[in-house]
DNA sequence: CTGAAAGCGCTAACAA
DNA sequence: TTGTTAGCGCTTTCAG
């Protein structure tokens, strides 16, 4: 079956006639609506996308953008997968579909992200990753391309939407809550401040020590990747400073991993001899021993949140979807673990 | 900039004359070439893909077709990157993107397989998660889009492309070392048998029995998921089996979590009490106590390799990519760490 | 309710 | 070397 002409001959009528069949107009008598519908199924026959994209100016299509630092997969129980359930539950209604978009190694941020604006290959584009300063802000507001950003940032304009995480909260209650545990030193763990969810972080560290009146040491402050060997290079760090810390929050919980062994290489227990909560929980946290102290949060609604906050920004649903808020901050529920046990006096 | 149209007004010259300089065709005048690149790149003109894939019949694109199981991120260290990596090198040689499509919870496999091939919207498909018996071989063989395949199965054709890795080898090299060091009762964690690599795996692990002299025990093989809450499981199920295991050989390393707690609860040490090897090697086992032994794969030269193979499918690159082998099996290599140490006397 | 025809943006064949 | 033109497959007027 090659295209809808062959299907109109088949059936010994226009093309026209199948298309508005197809596409479930009203102008259409009940009995050929059927033929062809049945037709279409037998034969096989689906619409040429690019067809249709060149006539109506639209693909259907909305892609996510990753970074290489984000994480789809293993397993439901990630963070990435869920928000991508919630966004294609929010998409799917309305027969979008979403693809993701991996700039490949070798190009240029912004090149890429060029590239898949003017190519129109999407009808939106949802980013990702988002830094304190972030040019695609500007860009695609420029570019007219609709979006949504998964992340705030400093450079995103009143007019932008985007969801974003309650890091900012999640570290001052995560300093409150070893204050009161009897933690004095609390060390912070978090990636380059130019991430923008680095920046929220200390702030809201910063806010939480000066609550309990601790003040700010930038000794204790701590930067790594989110991964494991993150984790191993920190415990190090920390085992040779001079005013170790008690109690440290991690802004990932994969460092958990190589911050425990570290530990245990040393002779020290998790816990006992270091207090930890991180961000975010996961399967990791929950089988470490000592359970992972973490925060929780529902990335399937948020993805479907960030879904409806896309649908408001395309003309053909923006009426709606028009209720929809613009900027979203989604709070974390704390999920206590063993890891972070009172301080013995 | 709205299209070739407005660019070649502003220019004063024909759309046919943009269209070939701007993609390089040699009957252009370098002067006007120059002029056209230019302006484009002044005004921001990139073509319109949906006239370019009308006009051509191809998208430029290539889809990797995901299951909700697999996991790209997560730091480079994982192994879709990689895969990504090497398939996007290969890829970018000849201008083609690489997009990932997920499929939806509510959409059947075959039902969104279909779409994704009869709407046009990739030239080329690569699919992963392969299973024992699986129609998408014959399925995709019918529907003449190019693709290759992530994994091997039973439905495949001598015609269709895949590389897989040598699951059938480790299973040996696992069970025979283990035994080498002292083990007599090995058992084996794999993923339901309708999983191709499943399978393998135990179709490697009964040779390495055979060829040791041990006997093939069924209530020594486990199954799970690959993830933490499986390993956590299947160290219950080992903890109240009558005959267990003094070795056990994963097929997912994420397992190794949740069985070293499961392990820890009981008061058993891993390695010591239970000698344990896995695939693949990753951060997490690297920085598990004790240090995982497992096996390495080169990620990304597979992904490269997979590309050229999906390259030689394709009408415009076949004859360049004429001798890349059809199949093609990647081993591991063993990497050492302290799980499975020689059992004691 | 249906058919005929225009045209979305682009490239390729052909003419100049 | 460049301009002109047809047409990729589809949807959407407009006329009947």
């Amino acid at each position: 079956m090659k295209g809808i002409r062959q299907l109109a001959d088949h059936l010994s009528i226009s093309t026209g006639t199948v298309s508005r069949a197809l596409n479930g107009k009203a102008d259409v008598n009940a009995e050929t609506r059927k033929r062809v519908l049945e037709a279409a199924e037998k034969l096989g026959y689906v619409p040429n996308q690019a067809g249709r994209s060149l006539r109506q100016g639209v693909t259907g299509t909305v892609g996510l953008i990753l970074s290489q630092d984000a994480s789809i997969g293993a397993g439901s129980e990630n963070f990435f997968p869920r928000v991508i359930d919630g966004l294609q539950q929010a998409l799917s209604r309305h027969g979008l579909d979403l693809v993701l978009l991996l700039r490949p190694r070798g190009e240029k941020q912004d090149e890429f992200l060029r590239r898949m604006v003017a190519r129109r290959i999407v009808d939106a584009l949802i980013i990702t990753s988002t830094r304190v300063y972030d040019p695609r802000f500007p860009f695609l507001t420029k570019s007219g391309m609709p979006f949504v950003a998964l992340g705030r940032s400093e450079t995103s304009r009143p007019e932008n939407r985007w969801a974003d995480l309650d890091f900012e909260g999640i570290a001052e209650r995560a300093v409150t809550r070893l204050f009161e545990r009897g933690h004095r030193q609390i060390a912070l763990a978090g990636p380059r401040p130019d991430a923008n969810l680095g920046a929220l972080f200390l702030k809201g560290y910063r806010r939480g020590l000066d609550s309990c009146g601790l003040t700010f040491d930038p000794d204790l402050v701590f930067q790594s990747d989110g991964q494991e060997a993150g984790g191993y290079e920190i415990g190090s760090r920390i085992l040779e400073s001079k005013h170790r810390p008690s109690a440290i929050v991690l802004n990932a919980e994969m460092m958990s991993i190589g911050l425990y062994r570290r530990l245990g290489e040393a002779g020290l227990t998790p816990g006992k001899d270091l207090a930890i909560i991180a961000e975010r929980e996961s399967p990791v946290g929950r089988f470490l021993s000592p359970r992972l102290t973490c925060f929780r949060i529902d990335a399937a609604a948020l993805g479907c949140s960030l879904g409806e906050m896309l649908l408001s920004t395309l003309p053909a649903f923006a009426e709606q979807y028009a209720d929809v808020p613009r900027q979203q901050i989604w709070p974390f529920d704390l999920v206590e673990g063993e890891s972070d046990p009172p301080l013995q006096a």
